[in-house]
DNA sequence: CCGTCTTTAAACAGAG
DNA sequence: GCTCTGTTTAAAGACG
């Protein structure tokens, strides 16, 4: 039945009946990304490879349909193990208008690079107006401080020559730096339309309040916008953030069985009651088609919380947009609970602060509060790292953070496991190889719609184990906007109402003082986050 | 296949 | 009796 609505619409969207929602606009991008398609396309685009170079190319991003290795090296071999094919409903096919559409959209960013030096993508669209001449006069929106910002990059490059040679060396016109830019024309994507959003919010608050009303929105039209930009309305999704959640139209309407959903968590509401996908969550796709045949069903997240996102920075970065957003964390309770103790001023905190936490920090959290509350209490008592103290107020919660350590599996940096969860962690289970290479190499800013940098992003997704308190601290910290400021000092031991072993302690200590003293050094993200690896590698 | 982890659900008890 | 808090058990899925 889903199917035949989504193939319905996406006929109506063919014939321009419909705007394209979001459903139809994945699958033309997931049809469009067929893989042999990709490499004709690059073939007819770039002009410049040769049919060998064409295979060796994808090979090394296996374009193959086979999706059943994904212990891919992340992210420079540029491989991704990634189901092509696990394409919408079983739709795999290319329709050869959508597939002139992408030709056309990716042919308007690179005809000029083909006689041409290889540019960046960017730099070729119109409102960065980056040519070479500017590029050599000292500055590029890919460079700075020394450093590509070109996502998940973030290679040295001393001057800007080093960094022009590095451009066209690395991010030549390839199907990954294709993919990348196309992630990141999604991240703008969704940051204008959070924009938008957000506007709109403020206009309704200021109208509430008898405010003059502001300046006309720029972003009103987030989406005619983008469609100027972009010819192809491949990446015409309507992202929408669920403000309360009363915007949105339940997932099964927009995203029908099977059907990945955008890959921004703002576009799926996700109610409890059917298990829609965290987009974060690795069980997104199979939780969301599980949850379709029986009505509710448990989110399987596992590991998500382990070998994603260190919950610290993650919340941090994505602060209002969990807020904001009907999107189930792709943390476990006890992660959540812990960090939401460790927050809290006294690092302790009763049940009801921490049910209230839950519900001011997720959008999520503000239903189905039987369900959550109850799996509240049972982490609470289930986990030994939680420890309730009685106190003058009556019964708080506390952390103990070795405990929590224990339970903490080994460090998984780099493994192909973490890639793949990584990538699963996303959601984009069904989105392409290149996409999903893109999405985790570099552009998980997507998950990020505050202010995160895509590097960081995907230094963050790379090279986290788990997260720590000193990670807390600093992510949480130099986000500044949701959390108190505590020092790594205070976290590490700032309240401890259980007793715990002096050196273990000390050891924590230790580690936060560690995390502290790289919060204050401009060290690269990638080192910084290893050093958000340490507490367990100190405590083991 | 097994063990572990996590989630969900539910039953139960004590306190206010 | 009701609600909140806290404990415990069980089942199920994901995953190594």
């Amino acid at each position: 039945m889903q199917q035949l609505q989504q193939q319905h619409i996406l006929n109506l969207q063919r014939q321009g009946l419909v705007p394209l929602q979001p459903t139809a606009a994945m699958q033309s991008l997931q049809q469009a990304m067929c893989p042999s398609d990709l490499q004709q396309l690059w073939k007819e685009v770039s002009g410049v490879q040769s049919s060998e170079e064409a295979l060796k190319h994808a090979e090394g991003l296996d374009l193959s349909t086979n999706s059943s290795n994904s212990t891919s090296a992340f992210p420079k071999a540029a491989s991704a193990h990634i189901p092509l094919h696990s394409l919408v409903n079983g739709q795999s096919h290319t329709p050869k208008r959508d597939r002139a559409r992408l030709f056309e959209w990716i042919s308007s960013f690179t005809k000029a690079d083909i006689g041409d030096e290889h540019v960046p993508l960017y730099s070729k669209s119109g409102h960065t107006p980056s040519s070479h001449h500017e590029e050599h006069a000292g500055s590029h929106p890919l460079y700075g401080h020394g450093e590509c910002k070109w996502p998940g990059c973030e290679a040295l490059c001393e001057d800007m020559g080093q960094f022009i040679k590095h451009l066209n060396n690395e991010h030549a016109l390839d199907d990954r730096s294709t993919a990348q830019c196309r992630v990141q024309m999604q991240v703008v994507q969704q940051l204008e339309i959070q924009l938008s959003k957000e506007s709109e919010r403020l206009q309704a608050m200021m109208t509430h309040l008898h405010m003059r009303p502001s300046e006309p929105k720029p972003f009103n039209q987030p989406m005619a916008l983008l469609c100027k930009q972009q010819p192809s309305r491949l990446w015409n999704l309507n992202l929408n953030l669920a403000s309360g959640g009363s915007l949105l139209k339940r997932d099964s309407d927009m995203y029908p069985e099977g059907l990945a959903h955008p890959p921004t968590s703002a576009a799926s509401p996700i109610t409890p009651m059917r298990q829609g996908p965290s987009v974060i969550s690795s069980s997104s796709l199979h939780s969301h088609s599980h949850s379709h045949s029986h009505g509710v069903g448990p989110i399987r997240r596992r590991n998500s919380d382990k070998y994603c996102t260190p919950i610290a920075s993650e919340l941090a970065q994505n602060c209002e947009f969990y807020k904001n957003a009907d999107v189930r964390p792709p943390f476990t309770y006890a992660s959540l609970i812990r960090h939401a103790i460790l927050e809290s001023p006294d690092r302790q905190l009763t049940l009801n602060e921490i049910y209230n936490w839950f519900t001011r920090k997720f959008a999520y959290f503000r239903r189905n509060t039987a369900t959550w509350k109850n799996a509240v209490r049972h982490n609470l008592s289930l986990h030994k790292c939680f420890v309730r103290v009685e106190n003058v107020k009556g019964a708080v919660w506390t952390v103990d953070e070795v405990e929590y350590q224990k339970r903490r599996p080994p460090k998984m940096t780099g493994s192909p496991t973490l890639v793949k969860n990584m990538i699963s962690g996303l959601g984009f289970g069904s989105l392409n190889a290149s996409y999903q290479a893109a999405l985790a190499e570099g552009s998980l800013s997507l998950l990020s719609p505050s202010m995160m940098s895509p590097s960081a992003a995907s230094l963050n997704m790379l090279h986290v184990g788990h997260d720590d308190v000193s990670s807390t601290v600093e992510q949480v910290n130099s986000n500044g906007s949701c959390s108190p400021t505590l020092s790594p000092h205070q976290y590490s031991h700032h309240v401890h109402v259980k007793e715990e072993p002096t050196d273990l302690e000390e050891d924590i200590r230790s580690v936060s003082l560690l995390s502290g003293a790289t919060h204050s050094l401009p060290l690269p993200s990638d080192e910084r986050d290893l050093e958000e690896d340490l507490p367990t590698e100190e405590l083991e």
